[in-house]
Parts: C-alpha cells; structure tokens; sequence
DNA sequence: TGTCTTTCTGAAACCGTTGTCAGTGGGAGT
DNA sequence: ACTCCCACTGACAACGGTTTCAGAAAGACA
C-alpha cells in the first residue's frame, strides 16, 4: 500500500505538506506533489482519516427488505443525497427481525456516522441505545415507541387507511375485509386503524373473521386472501396492507377463479411499477416513496451541521392519495350496471 | 467516545490485556475485564481496527440499479452471505454511467476489502485499476472486455436469446423484432446476438427496422415498442431484452390497444414477481437472481482464504430457462385456432 | 529451597493521517 | 543592511487499537 510518506518521500517534502496540499491549501512545491500522487497512484487510507477525525463519511440504512420495491425506491432516494454530499451508505437487511435488527445497528454504530433505520417493531428499544452512542438516528417508514425524541419521516397511514375505506363505502360495500401487516409496525396498525374506524364511522361494521392480520410478506397476503374466500360468507371488498400482501391475495383470487372486481373488489396499500399492468389494473393507495428516501437523508445530515445537532425532532408526515384502477368496482348485484360492467370489461365475467 | 484504555484503567490492567481478552485469548482477570466493558458500553473502534489490520471486513457491491427487482434480489442473496461471514455491504448505484462508477470504485477501493460490480459497459477499463490496488473484484451480471482475469457469474445469455427465438418460431412467427438493450454491456449484446442468430438459423430473417436497440430501461422499452407498432407493417411478435423494457413494451402495448397475444406476441429475458399477475401473464426467459448473488459473493469472499487467493479466476455461467405463460400465441391468422383462442381469452379480442 | 518451564503481563512500537507548534526563509519596508 | 512580518515548512504527537518483546509471576519438579 502506498502511504503518504511514500508521496512525501518522492517529491522531497514532509509528509505534513503532502497532507496540506491534498486537503486543499497553498503549497510551495504542489506541481511535484501532484506527480508524485499521480506516480504512485496515491490515494489516502480512509481507515487511518477516520480514526484522526471521527467521521467515516458513511450511512447506515437498515431496512426490513431490500427486495421490496418501497424500500429500494427509498434506499435509491437516499442514495442521490449521499452521493451529492460525498456520503456512502452501508445496507443492511433485517428480514422484518428485531434481534437481526440489534445485531445490526450494534455493529453499525462503530462505523458510520449517522443511520436511517426502518424499525422492524414499535416495541423495539435498541435504537435508543444508539442514541447512547451519540450517533444521529432517523426513521423512515416507521416509528417507534419513543420514537418522538428522533426525527423520523412518515406517511399519514391512518388516512391512507381512511381513503381505501372510503373508497370502497362509497361503491356501496358492506361486506369489507381487512388483511393487515404485523400489528407491532407502525404502518401495520395504523392503516388498519385508519381503514377500520373510518367504516366504523360509515356504519360499516367489519366482523372478526373479516380482520385479518398477517405480516407483510407475499405468502401472507396470499394465505388470508384464501381464507377468506373460503368463508361461508366472503367479503364483497379486500383492502390489503402493503404492496406484497396485495400480490398475494391477488394470486389468491386469480387461483380461486374470482373475478375482480365482478365478485371481489380489491384495494391495496402502496403503488406498484407493474400496477397499472396487473389484472385487473389495481386501485391503490399511493405515497411517495423516492421522496421519503430523500427527505429522510435530508434530515439526518442536516445533524451534522453543528447549527442544527441540537434542533428539536422533526416528523415530516406525508399524504397519501388514492389512484383509481380498475380493481374496484360496486359490489355484485347492486343496482349500478353500467358502473360494474364497465370495470369489469376485462375481467372474467361472473 | 470509550476506548480500550478506559477500559484497561478500571479493569486495572494494560489495554494490552484487555485487547487480548476481547480477542478470546485467556486472561486472568477476564470477569473484571467484562465488567469494565459492560459498565462502560464499550465497542472496539472500527478505523482503529481497520487501520491496524487493513481489513475493513466490508464488502463494496456496485449496480447500476437498485430499483431493478432484478438486481434487488441479487444485492439480497449477497446480503445473506456477507451476514454469515460477519462481512457488511456498502452499497453503490451507477445508474447505467461509466463515469459514475468510475468514482464509486476509485472511492470504494479504500473502504473495502473487495468488490462485487456489475459494470455499466464491457468498455469501462477502471476494474482494471481495480486490480492494482489490489482489492479483489467479481463480476455479476455482466462481464468486461479483459474480465478473464476476474471472477464472474453470469448467466447464459446467448442461449436465453436463442431459446426466446425458437419458442417463437415454434409458434408460427415469422415477423419478429427485438427490442435489445446497451450493446455495450454483456447481456444487451449477447441476447440480441443469441436471438438474432437462432432466427437466422431458423430461416427466419430480422429487418433493420425490427432490431432495434435501446437502454434497458422501462421508458426505453415503451419508446421503441410504439415505434414498431407505427411501422407501415409491424411485428406479430417481439422480444424485449430485459424485465423493465418488457413492462415498458407491455404498457405501449396497451396503450396502443394491440391485443396481447392476439395480434401481438411479448416475450421477456428476466422474471418479474408480478409475472404472473399481469394482463396477460408473462411468457419469459427466466435465471436464478438470489442464487447469482449468492455465488458471487462466494466467490469474493473465497478469495481472502489465502488457500484460494492465487487460483485462476472463475467464470460460472448459469442456464436460463423459458417459462411459458400467456403472452405468446401463434401469430394472427395462423391455422392453429384452438391453441389461439385458448391463449387469447383474457385479452381482448381483434 | 532452588531451578526450570510455562503462562501471563505491560511497555512500547506501529498502522496512516492530521493538527499543533515552533521554527525557517524570503520579501517588504526603512 | 537591518528589522519585521508573513507565508510556508517539518518534527512530533495524537487518534484507538493490536502485536511484539522482554520480563514477571506462577507452577512443576528435584
């Protein structure tokens, strides 16, 4: 490895200068520094920086699942942030797991600078440690217990919950189900809130067996979409809470045959690339997901500006909003035809 | 920050003692000393670790996309081997630029103990530099002009182009086109090379204005596919290079209201989790995306076994594989009416 | 008890870089 | 020619660990 002494030796000076002289000041014998970096191809141990000053000039993202489009979108958010501030970004998984979580933020906190965590529970108290180690935190996604003493940038998810039930109240259902993420999240539970209490206020009631909770996987989604077909009495209307257990259940219903929306109209939470080109065309409750990746990169390095290290917390909330596809219709047998058959024009008809 | 001399100082023995304690050796006073480390929350600092070892036990993984399922799961089947080898990624986006990965490798060379990249073209000469400092690199995905002095996985495009081109023929076409993507990367030119050659072989011969060459990405894929639909005599059938362009392909399709596949055949090289779900559901060429990962980073890591370091380089070379779903029939007009009627029924009908 | 061996220990050097500090040398001003 | 000033420089000491080396303590044995 090529050292600055091996730079300083080569062009005759101390290996203070050569220091000086790539951090930017004026140097007497700069032209023959710079040959000499480019000679030996010279570049400086990071390692050896950040043990002298302290800053790795790295972020660590910790998210449940890179696979999930959400979160790739908000990791490639953060990642053009980083990248303009000179900033890297250590990734890691935690597969919905609150001990891989642990270990993972344990480890993280000796090497970077700062972490942008979407907490795997509510419940989950070892963020706060990291606090200890006076590393700045924020969530994204997510929120914990406590969680008010971090910034953290959310989406207003018991509205999103709000509009799906709105949604489907307003094509005239009353036989609503629910499939809902780990109820220890907070996008889990407030979503279900949301969407349950706004029909509540609608006069809608929705039965136990209608009030699924799953855990935001795929399979999940999939599995309750089937069990709740096969109830003696199937909902007319599905309101899935992520973006894979609305794959699932999708899979569900094209396996069972159930023509969506002729028989089931289905309503998922967060958008999909594919969405407009899924049958049926899905109707979702949409929410910026590149954008919370930036904001929330924002505002973790907005802490390292002494100006700012010591500001009160920021939530930043965003709105949700609901795109109208083709998944939802009236229910079967109600009064509106031309509503129905016009939505159902690709499905199968019943 | 705490350190191993604050440590050392209420244990009441040199840091010496207490490095060697925390690096399993046996040590008389190893209860004072863990009581110490308990009380004070210590953790050893990683600059100081990496600047002693020169190990950084980081991983620097290079994509040009993260957002690409296709790429999120490869980063994710890395993921859980980095995780079991106590190995951590630090994660770049090229975005598909050559000169932004050139800085993101000149930047990760110091920060790593190798590299997974999967360059942005078979030009870029950097990996090369790579290799001088010394920092062990494999290649995913797509391979470089001088790569056999690398490790690699990669999959076996050619024959995924060829197999994309006989399954067509099979069904009767004859107007094929490809939609490929950067023919300076690895699988933009050897799928459209693999499925140009097995038309030919065919007897089936491909027009200028049917070979047609984009980006890889989505807006690329729906570009081109409205510009073979305008043609004065279009297509009955058509390849697309990658999982975005076949979606942008698909939304030009339906946009332009061609029936898919009743007037228009789609196939796709990659699998998309949404495959299925789709209007129709997508015939595709599909590869392992975890298991290329996988392997990979298997490969990386085998090189700081000093048993390994010096082996010749690696080239694995995974089979891709054609599933069949609904999106290719037999060309319009064609005798076989069962098998088009059949495959036909969920789109709308010419 | 004395010698020899083994096990454990602390002092000190080192990894590569940066910041402090006390110069050194050159130029301007008289 | 002499002083003063200022820009620039190199030696040196950190940063927080690990490793070497030599020596101390403890145990084995006669």
């Amino acid at each position: 490895m090529v050292t600055i002494h091996d730079v300083a030796a080569r062009a005759g000076v101390s290996p203070a200068t050569v220091s000086r002289f790539l951090r930017g000041q004026h140097v007497r014998s700069s032209e023959k520094i710079q040959a000499a970096v480019d000679e030996l191809g010279y570049w400086p141990s990071a390692a050896a920086q950040s043990l002298k000053s302290g800053r790795t000039y790295t972020i660590g993202v910790v998210v449940p699942d890179i696979t999930n489009p959400y979160f790739a979108a908000v990791v490639k958010g953060m990642e053009s942030v980083t990248r303009a501030e000179n900033y890297r970004i250590l990734l890691a998984n935690t597969d919905e797991s609150s001990d891989r979580e642990d270990d993972v933020l344990a480890d993280m906190v000796r090497r970077v600078d700062g972490i942008v965590l979407a907490p795997a529970t509510e419940q989950d108290q070892t963020p706060l440690h990291v606090r200890d180690a006076d590393v700045p935190l924020v969530f994204v996604d997510r929120d914990l217990a406590g969680g008010e003493h971090f910034d953290a940038v959310l989406v207003n998810n018991v509205d999103g919950g709000r509009q799906a039930a709105e949604h489907l109240v307003g094509l005239g259902h009353t036989r609503i189900a629910a499939i809902s993420g780990n109820q220890d999240t907070t996008p889990g539970r407030c979503r279900r809130e949301g969407f349950v209490s706004a029909l509540a206020a609608a006069g809608v009631d929705v039965p136990a067996e209608y009030d699924l909770v799953g855990n935001f996987r795929e399979e999940s989604g999939y599995q309750l979409a089937l069990s709740l077909l096969s109830l003696p009495e199937p909902p007319t209307a599905l309101f899935t809470a992520n973006n894979l257990m609305t794959l699932g259940a999708l899979k569900a219903l094209h396996d069972m045959r159930v023509d969506v929306p002729g028989q089931v109209s289905l309503i998922g939470f967060d958008d999909l690339d594919t969405g407009p080109l899924l049958r049926p065309p899905l109707t979702v409750i949409d929410r910026p997901m590149v954008e919370q990746g930036v904001l929330a990169m924002r505002l973790l390095l907005r802490r390292f500006d002494p100006q700012y290290t010591g500001d009160t917390p920021r939530h930043i909330v965003l709105d949700t909003k609901l795109i109208e596809r083709a998944s939802t219709a009236p229910p079967p047998g109600s009064g509106d035809r031309r509503q129905a058959t016009t939505r159902t024009r690709r499905g199968r008809s019943a």
